[in-house]
DNA sequence: GCGCGAATAATGTGATCACAATGGGGAGTG
DNA sequence: CACTCCCCATTGTGATCACATTATTCGCGC
């Protein structure tokens, strides 16, 4: 007895004829939300996700749900087994390695392309977004870390200009989402040492070397971390 | 007047209900087929695609049509521009490079990780594929050239068991497909030199960094060749 | 109590319809 | 002959329904 059977579906015919200024798609938006709720650790893996259940959460009809759906499915964000079911990805130690390797690999490089366009106004947000990661551990918000970290990191790679090379990277993150929450929750973020002040320094000098390397250690520092934390068996 | 107007809408209800195999669905397969002809030079870059189109030529209704370009999209194969019409995506120099960096760097490496689980009979599979790559372009069978060079590369790099990095790998090749065979239309196949055979003998002989160079040594040259012929401007 | 099987619920898939927005083409005007 | 405006065809989007398949639940017999 979950749900009343027979509850009269909410009629919200037309939802949002607000359109009236960039005619974002019903698509769209349930696509960021559920990405966001991958990215920033609102799923936990091995979560089910249905498509009517969703629908319902968000108020929407089906539709534009299957799209978003499958398209994460494309983006390895989510994932459907042969039963049909969906469901957000279990992590096993061989694909924890592999986005660790890809990390390790893109992600100074989008540093480093990044750097020539970083100015004092870049260079101040990707600081405050630093901030906020600190404030987040102080507090233990683990959802606060999670966004915040996120973006202090594209926040540099964006700057790159090197769409075909963040579409790799953001695919990464989605498939480390709920796996990294699950560390989170079970150890807190607080013995994570801060590895961004490296770069933000390296930043400020333009040493595009040093970049290099601290994006490198804070990969490595973090995905060390959740992984050691939790990869005994399989997620 | 492309098609009468009136006309009774092909009345094909029941497709497939055939289904006593394996229960591959309508857009499996109409995914696959568009994916095939993407990635083997069966569209131009800029061509247009619309739901209705496909959904007709494909003999489907638009609704499978529908998620396999979703799921296409995301995998940026296709592009849905701000008119929310789509088409094959234009190559710019900048994507590109980005595209040559992202082989470069992924594919040696799963080819070295393929190569302790590349035995005889894979081998074997293996030089079959590059007889056909040479035997396609004797005959300047631009399709078959392409079908073979895939499957000669992914024959290898599949049996690293990184399925990550293949999605990775995967999408990149499914942008410069059409790219691609837009490069051979224009100068054929002939000029090619053969750099497979270098990889089958570092594969022979277990050396993994000849596996590595021979392998990093194809993309550039490819990507190379295909690259002068028409990245003077963007097409 | 405990398996086991049938009925029932839930799920993804495909089809069809309505709709708003965009694009293209042609008539009309200068 | 060029330009503009309007109309209509085309497009993607969202909703709803029907259906086959798979899970789950319930109850019967041991």
């Amino acid at each position: 007895m979950k749900t009343p059977p027979s509850r009269p579906k909410a009629i919200i015919r037309k939802p949002l004829p607000v359109k009236s200024d960039i005619a974002v798609t019903t698509h769209e938006s349930v696509y960021r939300g559920l990405r966001n709720r991958i990215l920033f650790g609102g799923f936990l893996p091995g979560s089910a996700v249905t498509l009517r259940g969703l629908a319902e959460d968000m108020g929407v009809s089906p539709m534009p749900i299957r799209e978003a759906v499958r398209r994460l499915i494309a983006e390895r964000a989510l994932k459907m087994q042969d039963n049909r079911r969906v469901l957000v990805p279990l992590m096993t130690q061989a694909t924890f390695e592999q986005i660790v390797f890809a990390r390790k690999t893109l992600e100074p490089e989008l540093a480093a392309r990044a750097m020539d366009h970083i100015g004092p106004a870049e260079l101040r947000q990707i600081a405050a977004h630093d901030r906020s990661v600190d404030r987040a551990m102080a507090t233990s918000d683990i959802h606060g870390y999670m966004e915040s970290n996120y973006r202090f990191h594209f926040a540099i790679y964006e700057r790159a200009g090197a769409e075909t090379l963040m579409a790799l990277v953001e695919s990464i993150w989605l498939q480390f989402g709920p796996f990294m929450r699950m560390a989170y929750n079970r150890w807190g973020t607080s013995d994570l040492e801060d590895q961004h002040q490296a770069a933000i320094a390296a930043l400020q000098r333009n040493d595009r070397k040093a970049l290099r390397a601290a994006i490198a250690a804070d990969v490595s520092q973090g995905m060390s971390f959740i992984g050691e934390s939790v990869l005994r068996r399989a997620y």
